[in-house]
DNA sequence: ATGTAGTTGAAAAATTTTTTCAATTAGGAG
DNA sequence: CTCCTAATTGAAAAAATTTTTCAACTACAT
């Protein structure tokens, strides 16, 4: 999702485009899947608890993802569609776009209807093997 | 994997078979994707910290995996291979077997090589539709 | 039965996240 | 452009979660 879209949608939803906002936004355009303190590092001047509530306001309406990849929280825009890869030898995150679940996909799991999936992999990059 | 053979691994490794481990073995044993809070429910006596050190221990051991499913982090046994469903309406998790990543699964995705997988599906369960 | 390394609970400490509240500000109305 | 008001912010306090410390205790090999 792109900034424009994300401020139209701010906007739209009667919520103020402020600096601190922008700055986090920012933030989140330039790498993704940063924890807490990559973003603090990159929003210096945005106070802690404005960062949390931040991401939660962006989380809510859909414009930024949170993970849980095995160690804290990470966040990253919500834009295309992927998947992540997490080494367990040196804890690097890479990324893949072909989602296994596209083709035979989720249909309808019992009555269960699937809106979002979220897929991570583990295993040993390949500087580790 | 099964009680016995959970115990039989943690001797192997030096680890001592105590009352408390047992305690939590068996919570954990009674029901899937607990939260801290209902395994704590189910371990009367066993001390916080305790209940923090052998998750810890069991996930370290490859018994137990912990589970970020949304809310807190939950833990189940690791045995068979499974996925969730989380209804984003009630919060109610299931379950199901059918890996979907079975089939044309994960080859080798870049020069990564895959040892373990987890993929959670988010929507809305068939009370909730 | 004994010895010892591993384990435990309680409390303290460290971390992480949320809440409070007075001061500030974005953005619409006039 | 100026006013007005609801939304937002930072700093500090509070709450929630997890880890560490340490003296007492115990599983289990010998
Ligand atoms: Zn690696
Ligand atoms: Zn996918
Ligand atoms: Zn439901
Ligand atoms: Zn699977």
């Amino acid at each position: 999702m792109e900034l424009e879209a994300i401020i139209g949608r701010l906007r739209g939803r009667g919520y103020k485009v402020t600096p601190q906002r922008l700055m986090v936004l920012k933030a989140l355009a330039a790498e993704r899947h940063q924890s807490l303190e990559e973003l603090r590092g990159r929003c210096s001047g945005v106070g802690l608890a404005t960062l949390y509530r931040t991401l939660d306001l962006l989380t809510g309406i859909g414009a930024v993802r949170r993970l849980e990849l095995g160690d804290g929280p990470r966040y990253e825009l919500a834009g295309d569609h992927h998947h992540h890869l997490i080494c367990e030898s040196c804890g690097e995150i890479s990324e893949f776009e072909e989602c296994p679940l596209d083709g035979a996909g989720l249909g309808r799991i019992g009555g269960f209807s699937p809106r979002a999936h979220s897929l991570e992999v583990y295993g040993r990059c390949a500087g580790c093997r």
